[in-house]
DNA sequence: CAGCCCTCTTGAACACGTTCAAAAGCAGCG
DNA sequence: CGCTGCTTTTGAACGTGTTCAAGAGGGCTG
């Protein structure tokens, strides 16, 4: 028992320096001998709680994650538009990765890399991935927008997918404060909002019914 | 002269031995040591020619656009049809990267750091960048399609950004012979051919506009 | 207590990308 | 030919992430 607290206890001190010193000094520039060191520990020990220099990562990804489920939740009580409701989500993890956002970077790229558990698509993110879409779902089902009942089913994925797309973006952006990202959300979600309501004309309609075949053929794995 | 020959020929002895053993063993397995025993020159000397690793594949990719260039455009004479033609120039960018596939996907992760030189956004890539733009003006001004004029301004711009798209999903793809990116490529084109066309009904015309605005303010630099 | 086993910890060692001072080649000039 | 200055080439050395055999610590059983 006190065994065991005492190996969480050294695990949590060698995360929680690790993203001092990620945070301090960049991602690249923080070397494993050097978290060692601040923490008071061997390399070797390190590497015995994670099994990567990556991994090391996953546990503030997830800390980040939740979060963000947690503000955003807060934020979606009495907001009944749709467009409200998902800049809201937008802005919200904006606002929580903004500290993160210069080691941020280095993180995401070892996260492109469809090998890596890092990967939002990668089964070891699934739970995370899951719950995110999830968040999507409040969105939208917790809104008064009138949707092809196609369409809705599909929705909360297609977000989520906007929301990667999103921290694309972000990862690249320069501007001060990240405003740029802002901006982007800003005005992107009004015009995805018109364009979901557009999804019940009958012009627009054949349209939306493939892009949501589309998508849901092209998640089926095989 | 002569010793400028020399020069080059060793450069390029380099360069062709590393993207074989890239090809046989992957990227991460080839090591500098190996490209350069292979080769017959010292580790030095590669970095003589080459500043680093990554460097090694800027030439690879600047050999497999210009192809891409050069087969795309012999694909487009004589088809008048706008979805026709993206579909082409896309399903032939698949064919040449194929036998790229495994470590093209080592490769797109570096390419994802903002950072890096072989971003396709940074300014190194700007020259390969405006010939791909240049090639989806030609893919939209050499089709019968009727358009917003607004939109037929941006629209390359805009395609080019959906094949980076489509290269992300390339990258993720793990199915037989990449053919899920080209079930992608062949059902999401007339999608965006029907919606292009859709750009100049009155119900749609302000949110074409709007997308219009958008990406015209989010690519000024500030 | 002694012996055992499992968890945890260590630091030297390895393989790699990269750097750099030094040497080697080579052309032009006096 | 010898000297000078430039390009090219070398390989040892550095700093890094990572591995691993060895050991320390501490609880459990006989």
């Amino acid at each position: 028992m006190q065994r065991v607290a005492k190996s969480e206890e050294t695990r949590s001190l060698i995360v929680t320096t690790a993203m001092r010193l990620f945070t301090e000094n960049g991602y690249d520039r923080t070397t494993m001998r050097a978290i060692a060191a601040e923490a008071g520990v061997s390399v070797g020990n390190a590497y015995y709680y994670f099994s990567s220099k990556e991994q090391l990562i996953q546990g503030f990804y997830d800390e980040m994650a939740t979060q963000h489920l947690t503000a955003a939740r807060a934020l979606l009580t009495g907001r009944p538009g749709f467009a409200d409701r998902l800049k809201a989500v937008l802005l919200c993890w904006l606002d929580i990765a903004e500290p993160y956002h210069r080691f941020g970077t280095q993180f995401f790229v070892n996260a492109a890399d469809p090998e890596s558990p890092l990967s939002p698509f990668s089964d070891d993110s699934s739970a995370a991935r899951e719950a995110s879409i999830g968040l999507m779902r409040e969105v939208v089902d917790g809104s008064d927008v009138k949707l092809d009942p196609e369409l809705r089913d599909q929705l909360p994925e297609l977000l989520w997918l906007f929301q990667m797309g999103v921290v694309l973006f972000w990862v690249h952006d320069r501007s001060a404060g990240t405003k740029r990202s802002r901006l982007l959300v800003e005005r992107s979600v009004p015009l995805l909002a018109r364009l979901a309501a557009l999804s019940r004309l009958r012009v627009f309609r054949p349209v939306s019914r493939e892009i949501v075949d589309l998508i849901h053929d092209l998640a089926k794995r095989d």
